[in-house]
DNA sequence: TCTGGCACTCACCGCCGGAGAGTGCCAGAG
DNA sequence: CTCTGGCACTCTCCGGCGGTGAGTGCCAGA
């Protein structure tokens, strides 16, 4: 019989944990998500592939416990994998899906398809990736939607409302209209303001949104006498378009929602509301999804991790998308802390990918 | 001991019941949307005012089960009102509340300062009605988004896109933006499109939309003669601008669902989702409201009657709103068929009023 | 250091029996 | 003919009981 050397003490933990221990963990974890039920010494002697009796398995059990990666439910029920656990999977013990799959290139496929059939309306975009995630990976989806403005200046066009305030409407990339409300510093006339648009859109047509919006910012810092009155003021007027207010806060499109019910850990009918109250909310999931569009690739939360108590049962897993090599936006799925990690991660990871190329102008 | 006349068999209900069914129906469903437990003989020969023995009682409740007014849950447990008892009770036996009554007019104060705030946005207007019906009911709240434009045309500006398309953004009402892809029938310059659109602002401004509609429907089948080349294609060009394509489809605002978690008869899980599925479907509920939109007062639905299999256990409460006397859409709430009628009933019915009052453009 | 053995602890299930609520029916009173 | 009190019956709910099965912790021996 095979031994596998025990203690091997290998430096890839930040607590000392022989492989065998790890092996065991691994084992534990891939059944427990494959049956949602606690583990106990008999079956993980069995499956781990370690021929080792449930009595040892037991006692690295215990030492599991301790490190605080498993627990028991209660005394006779086997263990369960906890947050620290789960994480110590998904960092060093998962066998990652290669992306080159066979279900990933289905998934690939069906999203190219799917993707171009919108092509152009963002808005479209982000709604059918999120459905897409939703239904592949039957949890819901998340898409959040760029506060940063992307795409190609088309049309703007100003249009003077009472008092000092402007109705802005900008024509972005062939079919996206985006309007706003701008405080100005004086009443304009609608002479006026055709006259600054038109001198905007001469300026800037097809120009990137982002670059256009570096160089008002560029120009508003450049001496007034380079330029005329109405330059001055077109570009003063322009820039209030691309200053955030607080009240267009950021959004995201969820979908498939109601995946989440049909998960025995969120039965519990109060837990399920205040997750779906705190959906409803926006504002603790887009605070949680902002953490996520500073780094690169996947990034993941399991339950409490996270620090809101509503996504105490569930794990948040997310990665980036780009337009024109900058984050702009994310996205990821929401499930149980108990979900098949080694599938969702590519998932969310070639999804992200799919979504930038689609977004980017010329792809 | 004052009796009361049996076997009145006054002409008001289309099945002959006595008046003391009826005070005894009355008192039923009031006890059970009180308390939400099916009602006694004892208890209701105690509470109905009437000074009937149970017994007595017992055979009046068996005509009554007969007659598909009520039913019990089993053998020993009292009864509780069926569809058809609800109906009965909200539509001839219901202690309506007084419209001034102090609760309403509390309502109405917190209506119109909040509406105040968002005065001029009409999809704000929306939300924020929307959100009020679900929080002082407690339920779900609901508004639809009128698929017929309305307001004062105040600016419109076309932009040729590729092949024979057009970009059409039509500004209403000072804030509102609404844009649309048209397909035309040839392909038009800029300066040809921004001759239309000069055209038709310079004609139709500040006029209501829904009668400049109208306008060009008459236009579009005047003979051609009477106008130039130029105007008859920006009619044309204007027309379809109104033409509903299928991909605009109707939609609503729907606030505090979370809120129908808290229900009892809906805290099976199973159910639960099918109702939140068909919230996110839209389509059935829409088709429902569709409904209501024809009827001048407040239609209500109660449980099966709907239709819809998810509505099953619930009750959908709606009243029309109108803008310039014409009804556009309609709100209402949805809550367990067990929902105090007498006092959700006005407040639908207000809040209908205030919203219409709201939408009108001098108020 | 690993293993088999053993006692122990729980959750789960089905069963039972009593309590409580409410019903249907019947016979008698008004 | 209607109403009422009485009575037997039904059904749910609840707590207690014991058996079963799964799994554990610990210990002594290889």
């Amino acid at each position: 019989m095979a031994r596998i050397r025990q203690d091997a003490n290998s430096p890839q933990g930040e607590v000392q944990l022989s492989e065998r221990a790890q092996q065991l963990l691994k084992t534990l974890v891939e059944l427990y998500i494959r049956d949602g039920e606690p583990v106990g010494s008999r079956t993980l002697s069995r499956d781990s592939g370690l021929d080792l009796s449930p009595a040892t398995v037991r006692n690295i059990m215990a030492d599991l416990e301790e490190m605080g990666m498993v627990r028991s439910p209660h005394t006779s029920a086997g263990r369960v994998p906890t947050a620290r656990g789960y994480r110590l999977f998904v960092d060093a013990l998962l066998t990652a899906k290669p992306m080159d799959s066979p279900e990933v290139q289905r998934l690939q496929r069906e999203m190219l398809s799917k993707l171009n059939d919108v092509q152009g309306d963002a808005q479209a975009l982000m709604t059918t990736t999120s459905n897409l995630l939703s239904g592949v990976t039957h949890m819901a989806g998340l898409v959040t939607i760029p506060k940063r403005e992307f795409g190609a200046w088309r049309h703007v066009e100003f249009l003077p409302l009472s008092d000092q305030r402007v109705l802005a409407i900008l024509v972005v990339n062939e079919r996206e209209v985006q309007n706003r409300i701008l405080d100005v510093d004086r009443a304009y006339t609608q002479a006026e303001l055709q006259q600054f648009a038109n001198y905007l859109n001469s300026h800037f047509a097809g120009k990137d949104v982002g670059q256009v919006r570096q160089q008002l910012l560029r120009e508003l810092s450049r001496t007034r006498e380079t330029m005329n009155d109405m330059m001055s003021s077109a570009i003063q007027v322009a820039e209030r378009m691309f200053t955030v207010s607080e009240s267009d806060t950021a959004d995201y499109v969820l979908a498939g929602e109601t995946n989440l019910m049909e998960f025995a850990e969120l039965s519990n009918v109060d837990k399920l509301r205040q997750l779906f109250e705190a959906f409803g909310r926006k504002r603790d999931i887009l605070h949680l999804l902002d953490q996520c569009v500073a780094a690169e690739g996947v990034q993941i939360f399991i339950g409490e991790e996270s620090g809101y108590e509503v996504l105490d049962e569930c794990s948040v897993v997310t990665a980036p998308y780009r337009v024109n090599d900058e984050l702009v936006g994310v996205l990821g799925v929401i499930g149980p802390t108990r979900m098949a990690y080694e599938r969702v991660i590519p998932i969310v990871d070639i999804t992200a990918k799919l979504l930038s190329a689609a977004l980017n102008p010329r792809k």
